[in-house]
DNA sequence: CGATTCGATCGGCGAACATGATGGTTTGGG
DNA sequence: CCCAAACCATCATGTTCGCCGATCGAATCG
């Protein structure tokens, strides 16, 4: 009953236009036959004739059926051409890309990125959203920073080694590199116990060395605060003190850890055997370029 | 390329709803073999995978490609629903009928048969329209009510035989039937020459008897008006001195004719060899119902 | 490591499609 | 009045396409 196909929409169209079967289908490269057939089809699916055929040179003219079902049929056409864009627009990168990020992770490297990637696709919808857990859901984002390995199903990108620096309020210690030693018992401003926060800290502890953690919080500024109040100094990557105020903060020092602690990995990771839209992977790409820009910086 | 087929769409919604290709091919009625087909063909219309196989037991997953095509193809889906709905309220009896009047022809029958059909069939739409010309354009129209024989390619249907009346102003006759000659001469209203005037004219000077006609108007109210206000007489079909205030009106008397005139046919006509809406056919039943009624009712 | 679930693939069969030729119908001109 | 032209329907034919049944390979789980 309702087999209507898209085909002969099209062919019906054409013979409207045409106002004859035999131009219609000069029209659409088929036969005058196959239009016949088509027109034929069509009516049975419909359950009435569509077109009344004088005969002779007359052209054929559209029932009151016909008009119906002409009229629907172009909205239909027209949806499916639409259809056909979105897809190629689709394909050609635009779309959306959900992007997950986490805490400091990527300060840095997430703002060039979006405009990058806008730049390149303007139409382009990207989200981004931060959440706080440890093992993040990537399972409903097409990407996401993390720092540190993840286990199950995951396909990852090293983007870049991010190295960490003790930042204590100026006159807490000689200037230069300081030994691990001296934080044990320190005061000290961290983050939470999450990503790669309780790895450096394990760290640390085989070396006999557990600071005082006076305070937690997941917000860069907050812990740059707390270290220019005087609560503590703070272990944090390169990335969190790379941009900002902090280098040139007269108040603040950065000093190097001696021995180093072992570096953070910042990884871009999805989940394994999904299938990437085109965006996502321009994301990947852009998103390598950015990192490897960005450890390649001069420290200061 | 662009060979996206409604079905394949159809299927891609039950896979994605049933989560498995098997579970979809056993809602749809298909084999699982048949959806894996149909799926590929979908894959190879838009050009990318729209489903990730993780293979084993897990559940199929949409890939970005294939959300937009599942939102663009729902849509799509829901545009040819409506489709058929359309199509289905239109053989119905739904949809749209236009039909042509002319001059005071229908003010009787048009009326009930508007009355009637909106009655089965509250939602459809019916134009009317009310030209002046002779030779009407029944080619835009579904019906046409015409009075007196009409050629060219036109199917028509008799609807009743309306008699011709004498109106005059009281005391311009004597009661009961006038004889055709008293009106030779005599100032007269009648309407323009087109449609059934003409035959009647010529009816009346082929037995020599020529009227005056003092004005010429289509309106009916405006013909009465002009016979009450005593500018003369009137030969007006029966069907517009049946309805209204005009036998009750006590300036008025209605005379018949002797010997009478030919009487006037009132056809419902429509382009030959043109399929009509079930709408138009369903007016042309009650249309001829309506006619019978009124013919058969008694003259006061 | 088998049992299970799942999709992909192959061979085959029948329906649908496109083609070319033929026939019936209508129109318009000589 | 008949003939040529335009037009659509139909038929026979070859080919494609859709569907099915069976089988295979992959992945998961107990």
């Amino acid at each position: 009953m309702s087999d209507i196909e898209l085909r002969h929409l099209v062919t019906m169209a054409a013979v409207t236009d045409e106002g004859s079967f035999g131009r219609a289908a000069a029209r659409l490269g088929y036969t005058q036959s196959t239009v016949s057939q088509q027109i034929a089809a069509l009516e049975k699916a419909v359950g009435g004739a569509v077109f009344d055929r004088p005969g002779g040179p007359k052209p054929v003219r559209i029932t009151p059926l016909g008009a119906v079902v002409l009229a629907e049929g172009r909205d239909l056409l027209a949806r499916a051409e639409a259809m056909a864009d979105t897809i190629d627009r689709f394909k050609a990168g635009d779309g959306r890309v959900d992007i997950g990020t986490f805490q400091s992770v990527s300060n840095m490297i997430l703002p060039l990125l979006v405009r990058r990637l806008r730049a390149e696709h303007p139409g382009c919808d990207i989200r981004l959203s931060e959440e706080e857990t440890d093992q993040p859901r990537v399972g409903e984002l097409d990407l996401m920073f993390f720092d540190g390995r993840v286990d199950g199903d995951v396909e990852h990108r090293k983007l870049l080694d991010d190295p960490y620096l003790l930042v204590a309020r100026r006159g807490t210690f000689p200037a230069g590199p300081v030994r691990r030693e001296r934080l044990d018992g320190a005061p000290m401003v961290a983050y939470p116990e999450v990503c790669d926060q309780p790895r450096i800290e394990r760290a640390l502890a085989l070396g006999g060395v557990r600071p005082r953690i006076v305070f937690r919080t997941a917000g860069n500024d907050a812990v740059l605060s707390m270290v220019r109040a005087g609560l503590g100094s703070a272990l944090l990557p390169r990335l969190a003190v790379h941009g900002g105020d902090v280098r040139s903060d007269e108040s603040l020092r950065i000093h190097e850890l001696r021995p180093s602690l072992p570096v953070r990995e910042v990884f871009l990771l999805w989940q394994a055997g999904r299938t990437q839209s085109p965006l996502a992977a321009r994301a990947i790409e852009i998103a390598v370029d950015v990192a490897a820009e960005i450890a390649g910086r001069p420290d200061s």
